[in-house]
DNA sequence: AGCACGCCGACT
DNA sequence: GTCGGCGTGCTC
């Protein structure tokens, strides 16, 4: 490219360095280009632009991380093909934010920048740049409402000692905090839980210093009630909610109004945490044992992660707040990284384990429940609205042989049948298949019954048993977000339950033997997040029944003291090296590409590396653990590999066709190959 | 992924 | 002598 001196330097920038999108890791890096003069006024920092890439005609799309005006590059550079649009839609933050987070998981920053950025919408961003087209001194100067708003005392954050929460936004603090596990009228007459209450508070307060805060929610339910609690404490053009579920044009546009520069607090679930926001004041996470902030897509970071990472690059206050708590933030409490922040005592919930046996006769024993829980719901019910949780469908019934009384498993693939409903065929639980002339394969038999109880079964029983009264299920097909005030038995399977304005009378927890027998090595903490949860529905001093359950569970829910149990559980898990005390990493691809992936970690990582077993038809797998402190060794490491072993295609053997399967797979703190 | 470059075998 | 096989390596 000509070197001209004279060339005006306020023209533009000559280079960019250009992120392009490809999943191809030897391609994760920047590439340099030159920008013909005709482009060089529309070229700034986030904007997309297509470029050539190897050989003219192949042309990639990317986005502009850096402007300069030379290179580094040895070589000659390549133009920009074009500018896709003027408009910066790759915030440096966002940027800096996607490169830690693949490095972290050593994945490509380009995966998570599609995570990030909604493809474009012309239509959105024409209205949007007429919108900021109008010059920048009309803004008006900030009204007498806005004065007298900051003028105010800060909004305080009821439950707690005020000092401990506002105090934690504006020193930039960490901390986990335990919601108050009640539910709150808002102004305008709904109910939602206090934690929205309590997160919106925190966002206020962010908002009040200037800075932007970012609120990340499981699923969209709980969206919804942070978006009400929101609307009570600000005014609407503070709030930008920003999910999945939209449409891209609303992406898109929650994307440029987060952008913008005035402050706003945007919600949403675990992509928001990617979101664009300079001036970064507060993140906060609720309930962030979901199993819904697990990132499905590579390089499968974990919205707890990409917001600790967030916490650190732009030194913003954090939240994790909830009513039971991971064994990943007991983790980061006991080291010393949060604080722990509990409401008023007053607010302890009153839940009653029991672990008597059903009662042998009446109403109570159609339904299996022990009758003094009985006795408590009929009662209750008189009142108000009585919450029975259930398991979910996925957990009910066990088919097994009426002969043998082995596991019924799918003839084609091995994997264990349901029934869905009373009356359905039984369909496997991995591949769908029906099981029509079924036969065991133990011993031959072709009848099978139903082990254990469902949710619908359960609710048909529990109809029976409340004559008279109306009986509502919400379970994952159909999940209700509120029922009315009025007496009904409300069967929700665990994560469906309903909203009941003033909370439910009582609240029975059924099914927690069988919920607390799947094989998972989280299950110890995710059944006290579910009772945890369902009890935070529950009326002031309603009686909540842990119903079937004992032991060490049973009495950290009667005396909400979760922490101390999940601290015992992690600490188990200290024992036997088990995440989160340690991280771990699959290493997936052939039995060569894995053997040598394992001989390039440090030698102490790879003394604790269990397998490789065979895997599928032609793999194999390992899993490596290894102290956090040694995350960055191992990424490194991994990665490397994983790029030559895309480089080095020379295995093409005796097939001909070499498939898109990459022959090295990395995927980090997946814990899968211990829920077996 | 594509695509070019390059170094051996069979051909006009 | 030259054409073209695909193994190897790079992409600013």
């Amino acid at each position: 490219m000509p070197a001209v001196a004279d060339t005006p330097v306020e023209g533009g920038p000559r280079v960019v360095r250009v992120m392009v999108e490809s999943p191809l890791p030897q391609l994760d890096r920047l590439f340099d280009y030159a920008v013909p003069e005709r482009l060089r006024e529309q070229v700034s920092p986030g904007i997309r632009v297509r470029v050539p890439l190897r050989s003219a005609g192949r042309i990639a799309d990317g986005f502009v991380v850096e402007v300069a005006s030379s290179s580094e590059h040895a070589g000659d550079l390549s133009e920009i093909d074009d500018v896709v649009s003027t408009v910066s839609v790759l915030a440096p933050e966002v940027w800096r934010l996607a490169r830690a987070v693949a490095d972290r998981a050593g994945g490509s920053a380009s995966d998570v920048v599609r995570l990030a950025v909604p493809p474009r919408q012309v239509r959105v961003e024409k209205a949007h740049l007429a919108a900021t087209a109008t010059p920048p001194d009309a803004a008006p100067a900030p009204s007498a409402d806005e004065a007298g708003a900051e003028a105010e005392a800060s909004p305080g954050v009821v439950g707690y000692r005020s000092t401990d929460l506002v105090g934690l936004v504006t020193a930039r603090g960490r901390a986990a905090v335990d919601a108050v596990p009640l539910l709150v009228e808002l102004p305008d007459g709904s109910w939602v839980g206090h934690w929205a209450l309590t997160t919106a508070q925190l966002a206020a307060v962010a908002l009040d210093a200037g800075d932007n805060a970012i609120v990340a929610v499981p699923d969209y339910r709980d969206e919804e009630h942070v978006l009400q609690a929101l609307a009570a404490v600000l005014p609407p053009d503070r709030v930008v909610r920003l999910d999945s579920r939209q449409s891209n044009a609303d992406r898109y546009r929650a994307l440029l109004r987060a952008r913008g520069h005035e402050p706003v607090v945007v919600v949403g679930n675990r992509s928001v945490l990617l979101a664009p926001s300079a001036r970064l004041g507060l993140v906060v996470v609720f309930d962030d044992g979901d199993p819904s902030f697990g990132e499905p897509l590579a390089p499968y970071v974990h919205a707890r992660d990409t917001a600790l990472l967030r916490q650190a690059q732009q030194e913003t206050a954090l939240v994790f707040l909830g009513h039971s708590r991971s064994t990943d933030v007991q983790r980061l409490v006991e080291i010393g990284f949060l604080a722990e922040v509990r409401p008023d005592p007053r607010y302890q919930p009153r839940v009653v384990p029991t672990v008597r046996q059903a009662a042998s006769d009446g109403f109570a024993a159609q339904a299996r429940i022990p009758s003094s829980a009985y006795a408590q719901a009929r009662a209750a019910v008189e009142h108000g609205p009585v919450l029975i949780q259930v398991a979910s469908p996925g957990y009910s019934p066990r088919l097994a042989c009426v002969d043998c009384g082995d596991t019924a498993r799918c003839l084609r693939c091995n994997g264990p049948l349901q029934q869905r409903e009373r009356g359905a065929t039984p369909a496997c639980a991995w591949c769908g298949a029906l099981a029509v002339s079924w036969h065991c394969r133990t011993c031959e038999g072709t009848r099978m019954r139903a082990v254990g109880t469902g949710a619908s079964r359960t609710a048909d029983e529990l109809g029976k048993a409340f004559p008279g009264v109306r009986v509502i299920v919400s379970d994952g097909a159909r999940a209700l977000t509120h029922v009315d005030d009025a007496p009904a038995i409300v069967v929700a399977t665990r994560g469906a339950e309903p909203v009941a304005p003033g909370g439910y009378r009582a609240v029975l927890l059924l099914d927690g033997e069988r919920m607390l027998a799947r094989e998972s090595l989280r299950v110890a903490e995710d059944c006290l997040r579910w009772w945890a949860n369902a009890t935070a529905l529950a009326a002031r001093r309603a009686p909540v029944v842990l119903v079937g359950v004992g032991g060490a569970i049973a009495s950290a829910l009667a005396t909400w003291e979760l922490a101390r149990f999940v601290s015992a559980e992690l600490a188990d898990r200290r024992i036997l090296r088990f995440p989160p005390a340690v991280r771990v990493a699959t290493v997936t691809g052939t039995v060569e590409t894995v053997a040598r992936a394992l001989d390039d970690l440090p030698d102490e990582v790879r003394a604790e590396t269990l397998g490789p077993v065979d895997v599928e038809a032609t793999g194999v797998r390992a899993i490596v653990r290894f102290d956090y402190s040694r995350g960055h060794d191992v990424a490194l490491a991994l990665r490397s590999q994983v790029i030559r072993a895309a480089t080095d295609r020379r295995k093409a053997l005796g097939q001909k066709r070499t498939r898109a399967v990459p022959t090295l797979r990395v995927r980090f703190d997946d814990v899968e190959p211990f829920a077996d």
